[in-house]
DNA sequence: TATTGTTATACTCTATAACTATA
DNA sequence: TATAGTTATAGAGTATAACAATA
């Protein structure tokens, strides 16, 4: 019943992505963040020069959804918010924001290889290059 | 810069899913439909014997949330709840609702192959079997 | 006793408009 | 004049708990 819709490859591509990122997101719950903090976190790892609006630009995320992003970072002590000029603010990871990372890191490459090993063989290596064909 | 997270699998199938649900929704919102309220509409195109309950199953959405969706469909005219017993409703489409449902189709088709396209041919036909395999 | 449809509710994610201050 | 950070707000989508009626 289901079969019709799943020859769909948008259809798949919505069930794919809502399955792993449920997942992703029950694990990373686990650690105290977020799906997009995660991705902000990975983003600034080894950086100290990113703005918020940089860093939105960069992971689609509006410049107004930044702020209650960045506030619940910095409240956990991962990140500060430091000025580059009078307009403009790094975002850096502290001291503990750099072991969290690290740690993140550990993760996400788990789960990462954890994804790729659920797909036939013969296709594996085509997810990476067809989904970027997609939208980058 | 974005460059490091793209080639993380889960990270690029978060990123196409999101560019193409929302250009999808561009599409349907331009003919009266959200995409889940699109899926449910393909589910019982030809059918007459689906309960919401089963729509639900298939699609994994809620019980509750079918409520609201099947509403909107109701409203619009393009399907009607039929009892089946005491209990359970059928969800039917109406002369309208073929209608429609047919449009839908054509509109679908033609952006499946438009998503397809923006593949490398030598990936393309190892996206389906692939996030299938994540997700079934 | 399990299931269906339903109501109410809450939370996350995302989008928009507007404001202030600075480049 | 354009951009950065911020505030406030609204809309989707989704998840949970509870209820009455029926299988």
């Amino acid at each position: 019943m289901t079969d019709l819709l799943a020859q769909l490859p948008g259809y798949a591509l919505r069930r794919a992505a809502n399955t792993v990122m449920g997942e992703l997101g029950d694990i990373l719950a686990e650690h105290g963040f977020r799906i997009t903090e995660a991705a902000v976190l990975l983003l600034v790892r080894d950086r100290a020069d990113l703005t918020s609006s940089q860093i939105g630009r960069t992971l689609d995320i509006q410049r107004a959804n930044m702020v209650p992003l960045l506030n619940r970072l910095e409240s956990a002590g991962w990140v500060r918010r430091e000025p580059l000029d009078g307009k403009s603010m790094a975002i850096v990871p502290t001291a503990a924001g750099d072991a969290k990372i690290a740690q993140l890191g550990t993760l996400i490459e788990q789960f990462e290889t954890e994804l790729l090993d659920r797909i036939p063989a013969e296709h594996r290596d085509h997810l990476l290059p067809a989904l970027n064909a997609i939208w980058r």
